[in-house]
DNA sequence: ATAGGTAGTATCATCAATGATACCTATGGG
DNA sequence: CCCATAGGTATCATTGATGATACTACCTAT
């Protein structure tokens, strides 16, 4: 075990913080897989969020630095998202936590 | 990107809806790093959690087959958890998360 | 003149997670 | 007889996350 993964003043929730939310990590795998998106070309492929939580949730991906926002001053209005650099350093764990989950689920059929 | 990991019926939910929480990571980070741990000792290192929240947090994690519960039929009672072998596969992924954890704190700190 | 498309905001309602507090159990020690 | 101990439950209140719905601005095409 790493030392310096303390319990205490650990950075775990840091992560999670982040990660966590019923959309964020659905948005970060479609922005990851298909590249630059605009905001109703996500709206379509994840149909059941509402607007304004795609809007909240988009956000505050922006504000930790994860993706980047470019606004075309064009009409009608044309915004793209996009996963910066920075956020890319997010995938080994989001593929990590894919994993572990797949093997989570078969576990828990054979529980079951 | 890993072509399993398509957004839609993705299994990174599955991983995340088990580790977060307010107090799941720390509690398995504290039981990571010192091994099996009864109830009282949790609860001395995690003074802000209530007895409730404590109780709740590791019956779900054992539901999950994260962590083992072991009940020694004394007066007073006495409880051990400890994780389990399955459950110490999750240690990269809490591992990733905290390297990432730190340098997003650092960014963050940069930034402002 | 009017309808439509894009990317939103604003307002209100609901539900799940968390917290505070009090209570329960059985027994050994004084 | 009574209290402390360990590991809980039960009940109620509060808060934050999510959801439903309606509204807006702006230009273009019909």
């Amino acid at each position: 075990m790493n030392e310096h993964m303390k319990p205490d003043q650990c950075q775990v929730q840091e992560a999670l913080g982040i990660l966590v939310g019923k959309w964020k990590p659905i948005i970060l795998l479609h922005l990851l897989k298909e590249g630059t998106q605009r905001f109703s070309e996500l709206k379509r492929e994840i149909p059941e969020i509402t607007q304004k939580m795609l809007t909240k949730q988009l956000r505050e991906l922006e504000a930790e630095g994860i993706v980047a926002r470019e606004v075309y001053p064009e009409v009608p209005p044309k915004v793209e998202y996009s996963i910066t650099e920075y956020g890319r350093e997010l995938q080994p764990i989001l593929e990590a936590m894919h994993e572990w989950g797949q093997k989570h689920a078969q576990f828990k059929k054979e529980k079951a």
